[in-house]
DNA sequence: AAAGGCTGTCGAAGCGCTTCGACACCTATG
DNA sequence: CATAGGTGTCGAAGCGCTTCGACAGCCTTT
């Protein structure tokens, strides 16, 4: 192994020197770099992490807590983790990786042994128990996700509350008067995860100024929890033409059940989704949705944890605003709603003259 | 921060003690060691990794490096991380996540700065610029996956070559003669990742001695994608029973496509998924498929390194067995193979007599 | 021409821990 | 009763790096 002292000999200078040469903490005259980094080169040198993370206490590491959960959409957290990877590796930052199991437990190990500078929670309840360690730790830290209590916090989400807005926003101007939310599965909720909770606060909210009417199902994912939860709704709201979904194990079979039972979309209902876009599509109608920005999620995650580093406070509160894309699953409600045997009628309605945004 | 030196100052010892308190690479009489124990636990006492990781050159530290890549089923990867993290914790690791972006480098830094102490692959290719460097890296290391030369280096993977014989081991049996495989997207045998072309070796290998023909088509996942492939597949062979799919994000598509086009699943046509549990259960029709242990995988990669790093050596090559459970996608092939234009009988057909296994 | 300010380099003091050899004390053994 | 062999504890020497103060040499400035 190839130390420090090695590569000051080789090039003839101290080890401070060539410490300097690496870090740029002090300037060194063009030729005696030239002649470090060259021994370095030759040599193969690289600094050991554990001596560096010893003298200057910081370990370039930030630590990720993701969690273990498989009730909610796997491929977004990965999407998150990755971006996160690879934006700190763009900033000298390895990345640990946490799993939520370990609990509280974890921050006070890694913010204790000095294993990571900083720390990233994804999946942050509503009432997280690791807040208040967060708060007392000297660590940065950034949250993926919104807790109900955000006192000197720094958090990074999709604007939830404004995405429910936004998919009752676009059905109301197409003329649906009642929708239906297929949801997260019911451990989300009771779990207190927020987002699921904003999104349904914003949806709920704006559905009551544009005279919405809104009917609201957790639902785990699957064709036969779906079959019960769509059977329910239309029993309970046969007027029912429009749909916001938020969980994408629902959304496929969704579509083939409304086919199934011969409803066509979007001619006979309209559907929304909250998802990747990747989910919409790739499903057999291609979705109007709002997407979940994994990747950016993690990348502003990352960089607001940098500036917070380096010493520069940066803004507590990232909303990023959702955008919907209108894709072939919504159109303009049917002229009259489907009557109560659960036939639809197969003509297509004009689009609604109401328009709810002057 | 709070430090050995406390700690020891704290309990009325030397530092050294306290030190072999927490190793227990010496022995202690039960009283200081109980003295020690309690002070520990008054100052809030956490060992610093850098300091730990100078002095004992160990870190540990597990690195894992996952693919990029967005055309594989990411759920599997995400479960096998996450099996590799909480493994890991349990024998007082940590993980350190690292992208397949950084190539070959990522192993050099590793290494060579003593960041961890063991590496694990995922995603390796056939042929892995990355396995030279291993080799000649004194740190252990374990694949998931198999590359083509497994020369000195310890791999964890499903026996896919079994997974496909099974398959059409089990078509057979029911008396399907003319099988399709709707594999993989065709960057993932392009890029050789081994374990697509290894399920096909098996699968064709054994239909050969069963007398089955096979018929291979690659096929990006989505209902378009598979529109297409499948109308090409029933162009060529009209006669097909039976599918083997081995890309989760076909299997949905295929469902509802056989669906549309009248072909009863499981009468007219079996399928037969290679993918995780979850989606075979949440599919349309809950499919008979070979399980991917990606939990198993995750933790027999982390534990066969443990004993590495111990010095015990281990079994180099680890192929997990297949299994294959039955569900409600597969049955006796038809009596008579559907007509030309496309159209199967309704019929059921009896179940074959000829059984391959005697 | 002397004083002051830069620039570039060095030496040394740790950072907090592990680990080796030393040693004091105690118990079995001849 | 002296000796050998355990135990349990301590002191000290690093591990490889960062960083601070010092200082030599040079260029300005007065």
């Amino acid at each position: 192994m190839v130390t420090l002292a090695e590569v000051a000999q080789h090039a003839g200078v101290s080890a401070s020197t060539v410490s300097y040469v690496l870090s740029g903490k002090r300037s060194i005259s063009a030729t005696t770099r030239q002649r470090v980094e060259q021994s370095i080169r030759e040599l193969g040198y690289h600094p050991n992490a554990g001596a560096r993370a010893l003298a200057s206490s910081r370990s370039n590491i930030i630590a990720l807590v993701i969690p273990l959960r498989t009730d909610m959409y796997v491929p977004v957290m990965m999407e998150i983790a990755i971006a996160v990877a690879t934006t700190a590796r763009t900033h000298g930052y390895d990345v640990l990786l946490l799993t939520g199991e370990e609990g509280p437990e974890a921050v006070r190990r890694v913010t204790g042994s000095g294993l990571a500078d900083a720390m990233i929670l994804m999946d942050v309840e509503l009432d997280d128990e690791r807040l208040p360690l967060l708060r007392q730790a000297d660590q940065p830290s950034v949250l993926i996700g919104l807790p109900a209590d955000t006192t000197g916090m720094t958090c990074v989400d999709l604007d939830f509350t404004a995405t429910g807005a936004l998919c009752v926003e676009h059905l109301a101007e197409l003329g649906h008067r009642d929708i239906a939310v297929i949801g997260e599965a019911p451990a989300v909720y009771e779990r207190h995860t927020g987002f699921a909770e904003r999104t349904l606060d914003g949806l709920r909210s704006r559905a009551r100024e544009l005279g919405v009417r809104v009917l609201h199902r957790p639902c785990e994912g699957g064709y036969d929890a779906l079959t019960v939860t769509l059977a329910r709704v239309f029993d309970e709201r046969p007027g029912t033409t429009g749909f916001v979904v938020q969980n994408e194990s629902a959304v496929e079979p969704l579509l083939a059940l409304l086919r199934q039972q011969g409803r066509a979309v979007p001619e006979d209902v309209s559907v929304v989704a909250v998802c990747p876009d990747q989910v919409a599509v790739q499903a057999s109608v291609r979705l109007t949705s709002v997407a979940i920005p994994a990747q950016e999620m993690g990348r502003r995650a990352v960089e607001h944890l940098l500036t917070k580093l380096e010493g520069r406070g940066s803004e507590d509160i990232v909303l990023l605003a959702p955008e919907l894309v209108v894709r072939a699953s919504t159109g303009p409600a049917p002229a009259a709603p489907p009557d109560a045997a659960g036939r639809p009628h197969a003509a297509r309605a004009p689009r609604s003259a109401r328009r709810p945004h002057p």
